[in-house]
DNA sequence: TGTACATCAGTGAACGCGCGTTCACTGATGTAC
DNA sequence: TGTACATCAGTGAACGCGCGTTCACTGATGTAC
């Protein structure tokens, strides 16, 4: 069609964007690049002018859905200190929620993208991991209390963490099939942890 | 062929099997029947004798899976009152483990299939379901004190269940990545859950 | 500033491939007499 | 007990389909002069 750099670098936005959208709902291997470039609004041979392979777009969905879920841990925790709340009971109780659970679109990348990894290839494994490293390094800040040092505060993130992603992954297993069960799992898990974080 | 009944039965086990261990390994759906059937020792036409499609074979597998998960959960909780050592301890000890986080052919098939669950259908999430439902049960049985009635003893099993599943995925999903972050994962909720359930 | 040409994002048909599934066939098992 | 026939698990070729990927083509954008 021709189309100015400008333009191509926000199509290869919007490709990342719908691809981001429908992994998440739907995971990596069950969305094709057919429906994917349809999705962006795109046919489908457009694709390899911007990324090499499937796997390349992969990789850049990952990094992109990390570093935005980053930003909005981050901006989670502002919200809470200009609040006077504490940080990390606010997140705990959003993390915990019916609305997290919910919400494949904006919720934790890592939760949502867990179950996808062991097929995935080295390169998404590792902006997964570091990903990870990221979240846990924030959770350390907002885990510490006032006398503790990394040394306590460090195991406890990890911990939260842990926990939680294991609650919202459990509860949105059964979701469709128990609902009762999957509200009970979030239940027990948020009163223990914000009870911990008391 | 021409094969015996009895014969027929045990066949129809041995697909089961090598599903089980196909699908534990790779994921349901990387595995494509002629693998599977190649896999088992059979061609793969010969399926159809055993199941309708390839979900109702995903449906038994996952109603195996469990089954097998259940009693081998109660027969390291045997194994532990035998021994005179506290079930739960063990259990924990063990979930979270480096063996466990290894071995997904005999791991918790919970753990196992919850990133497949949500691309397959509602007769094996429904399994899945009372699959969980069942560990909980039993969760909640080993986790109780001589003290607490089953109104506390409920709500603990599932923040342990919930605390012990985030860690071991979270631990598997980044351990060809970073092994010292998975062992660190793991150690942080074992030291923690070993420590509450003192 | 205006013109001629190169670039390259997007198009849509086509590729080979492996998927789940179907089918006609086979032959030993199991049954009826 | 022996014979004739029906059953049905297993075979392997074939089906349509959607996948990831390739390709020749297009035409507006961007560049060189």
């Amino acid at each position: 069609m021709g189309v100015s750099k400008q333009q191509a670098v926000e199509n290869r936005k919007a490709i990342i964007g719908a691809a981001t959208r429908l992994f998440r709902e739907r995971g990596v291997e069950a969305v094709g690049l057919n429906e994917l470039m349809a999705g962006a609004g795109f046919t489908r041979g457009g694709f390899y002018n911007h990324f090499r392979c499937k796997d390349d777009l992969v990789a850049a969905v990952m990094m992109a859905a990390v570093e935005e879920g980053m930003a909005r841990l981050d901006r989670a925790i502002d919200a809470a200190r200009s609040a006077g709340q504490d940080p990390l009971r606010s997140v705990i109780g959003w993390f915990l929620s019916g609305d997290h659970r919910q919400d494949l679109f904006e919720g934790c990348p890592l939760a949502t993208f867990v179950g996808d990894l062991p097929r995935l290839d080295d390169a998404v494994r590792r902006t997964y991991a570091a990903g990870l490293e990221a979240n846990l390094r924030r959770y350390t800040d907002i885990a510490a209390t006032p006398g503790a040092g990394p040394a306590e505060s460090r195991p406890r993130a990890l911990t939260i963490y842990s926990h939680m992603i294991g609650a919202l992954l459990l509860s949105r297993a059964v979701a469709h099939t128990d609902t009762a069960l999957a509200d009970e799992i979030l239940q027990a898990s948020r009163d223990n942890l914000l009870e911990s974080a008391a």
